[in-house]
Parts: structure tokens; C-alpha cells; sequence
DNA sequence: GTGGTAACAGCGCGGCTTTT
DNA sequence: AAAAGCCGCGCTGTTACCAC
């Protein structure tokens, strides 16, 4: 079997096309004043300009189905089920904010915290400007230019997109110990900004969030330049589907586990004696853990 | 001015709840 | 049972502010 392709322009061809079915011109694309069809207003362009809403809901569905395929591969692998909108209670993923992927043991809808091994939240979008051409029938999408030349700030990019994706998982975090050893990823088409790169590397060093990662190997158009990831691998920009393969199912197998508190120097002294009483690393670990748990009782 | 960021505003959509 | 209302998610444009 041919193995899935990454994000690309290709993707967003599909994507017009095939929504072009369901949804009319208008509903997809931005109508200038000479009549011509954009996916974002030019950076340059001069007249009203309108927000488009009725794109939202279907790029959001289109993008995070296209994450569930890419993952079913790597979760038949581990016998597991790529599944959407995935619901929680335990963890704080209720019906009206589900998980938008996860990798879970059953292929349920409705999981336990203990059937779940990943959890994902896709904030992908419409990243280069395309404008719809249409001559009689026939339908063509001509590529106009990457993010840079339109004013749109599709995905990551946007620092309220990047803080609803960290809320989000800070919710699941401290929902309950039982999402302890779930990694959470964020999945996009588009780099970070700058000003993100400390905040991706701290949060994975917290053990918050175990990466931002950008399945766009070529987001910007003549080799524009674009990081590859930031010096803690907080963010990552996957080039290949073997590459992201190999980083997700290594993760994966690593059996971490989060851990956060605001102890006393003294209380963590104690812990710390007490657990290197054990005899593993991994024993003294796990002492450690339940003893920042329970409190120390 | 330019470029970047964070916050605000906006609204279609779908699911759920309340009202009729 | 059907209609109306509510809520949060989806994404994008605008504004205020900052540093240079």
C-alpha cells in the first residue's frame, strides 16, 4: 500500500473540489469587485472586504478527517483505532468539546482514559490563496501565492489558535491523573511563530504538551525559508510520512508520565528519600510519583 | 512607516436543551 | 413532536499596541 501523502497544495485542490460539490462558489470563496473567486483577500487588495463564515465549519471537518486517515496506518500498527471527536468524561472531552483524533484501543466514540494512547488536536487550514477559475463548465483553481501574500494567518500562525490549543489541552491535563501518560499533539499545516518557539519547547519540557507538529513539508513557495523545529523539538515540521511515522510511534512507546505540583523544598526532600528507597529507577520513579499524588500519605 | 502580536468581533454550523 | 433558543467550535478580518 502507497503510503499517505503530507499536507500540500494538492490537499487544498481536493479540498476545493471536492467541497465544490456540497457548497456553492460563494460559500468557499471570497467574491472580489471585478468578480473573480479568492481564497483570501490579497495582501494588497484595495476595496470592502467581507469575512467569510461558511468555509469554517467545512475546513475544519476536511482537515481533521484528513487527520484521522494519515493515523490510521500507525494505529492499526499498535492494534489500535484512529477515532474522531472523541468523548471523555474523565478527562474533560464532553460531547460539545470532544477530542478532535485520538488513538484509542477500541474504536468507540466514547473512551475510557485507560483505552486511550494519543490524543490530537488539529488546527489546520486554508494555507496558500487559490482563485477559482470557471470557463463554461470547466473548473480551475490557479494557485495565487503561500500565507505571505495574502492577509489571512491560517493555523498556527494565528496566537489565538496556538493559546486555544494549549487551553484545551491544559484542560484535559488537569482534569484528572488518569490523562497522566496521554501525549497530546498538536497537529497543523504551518509553522509557529517566533514568538511561540520558547513556549512549544517549555510546554514540552513540562510535559504539557508533547509537540506542536506541521505535516506541510513546503508551506512557503520558492524555498521561502521556514523552521524545521525549535531547539527543544517543541515544534516540528515533518517533511515525509515516514519521518512523522517514525517520531509518533516513538513517542508512543515511551512510557512517560506527567507530573506537576507547587511543593515545599522540604516535602520534596522527603519525597525524594523516601522513593530512592526502591530499587529501580523505574520503582523509584513510580514511589516518587504516587507520593506527589497522594501528598505524601 | 513596517512588521509583528494579542485581543476582539463576527457569524455559519451542528448539537443539545428548553419552550411551545 | 416541532420550533426556538443557546452554546461552543470552526476560521478569518479588524483594531490597538508595541518595537524598530
Amino acid at each position: 500500500m502507497a503510503s499517505p501523502n503530507l499536507w500540500s497544495k494538492e490537499s487544498e485542490i481536493d479540498f476545493f473540489t471536492k467541497s465544490l460539490e456540497v457548497a456553492s462558489p460563494e460559500n468557499l470563496f471570497y467574491t472580489t469587485k471585478d468578480k473573480k473567486y479568492y481564497a483570501y483577500w490579497p495582501k494588497n487588495y484595495k476595496g470592502t472586504k467581507t469575512t467569510l463564515q461558511s468555509r469554517n465549519a467545512i475546513i475544519g471537518a476536511y482537515t481533521e478527517k484528513w487527520s484521522l486517515e494519515i493515523l490510521k496506518d500507525i494505529a492499526k500498527e499498535l492494534k489500535a483505532h484512529a477515532v474522531r471527536n472523541v468523548i471523555c468524561e474523565d478527562l474533560e472531552l464532553t460531547s460539545g468539546s470532544p477530542a478532535d483524533v485520538a488513538i484509542c484501543k477500541t474504536d468507540s466514540i466514547i473512551q475510557k482514559p485507560e483505552d486511550i494512547i494519543a490524543i490530537f488536536e488539529v488546527k489546520m487550514s486554508v494555507v496558500w490563496n487559490w482563485e477559482l477559475q470557471q470557463t463554461g463548465s470547466k473548473q480551475n483553481l490557479k494557485c495565487l501565492g503561500d500565507y505571505k501574500t495574502h492577509q489571512g494567518n491560517p493555523g498556527l500562525l494565528r496566537s489565538d489558535s496556538m493559546l486555544k490549543a494549549i487551553g484545551k489541552c491544559i484542560s484535559v491535563r488537569i482534569s484528572s491523573l488518569e490523562s497522566a501518560k496521554i501525549p497530546i499533539i498538536i497537529l497543523g499545516n504551518t509553522p509557529v511563530k517566533k514568538s511561540y518557539y520558547s513556549k512549544v519547547d517549555n510546554l514540552k519540557n513540562y510535559g504539557l504538551i508533547q509537540g506542536f507538529w506541521s505535516l506541510n513539508p513546503n508551506p512557503l513557495d520558492n524555498n521561502g525559508e521556514n523552521i524545521k523545529s525549535t531547539k527543544g523539538k517543541g515544534f516540528q515540521r515533518f517533511d515525509t510520512y515516514a519521518e512523522f511515522k517514525e517520531r509518533l510511534i516513538a513517542l508512543l512507546k515511551e512510557d512517560m508520565m506527567f507530573f506537576a505540583g507547587m511543593k515545599s523544598k522540604n516535602e520534596l526532600g522527603k519525597f525524594i528519600h523516601v522513593a530512592d528507597k526502591e530499587d529501580t529507577y523505574e520503582k523509584k520513579a513510580e514511589k516518587f510519583l504516587t507520593l506527589m499524588r497522594d501528598n505524601g500519605k
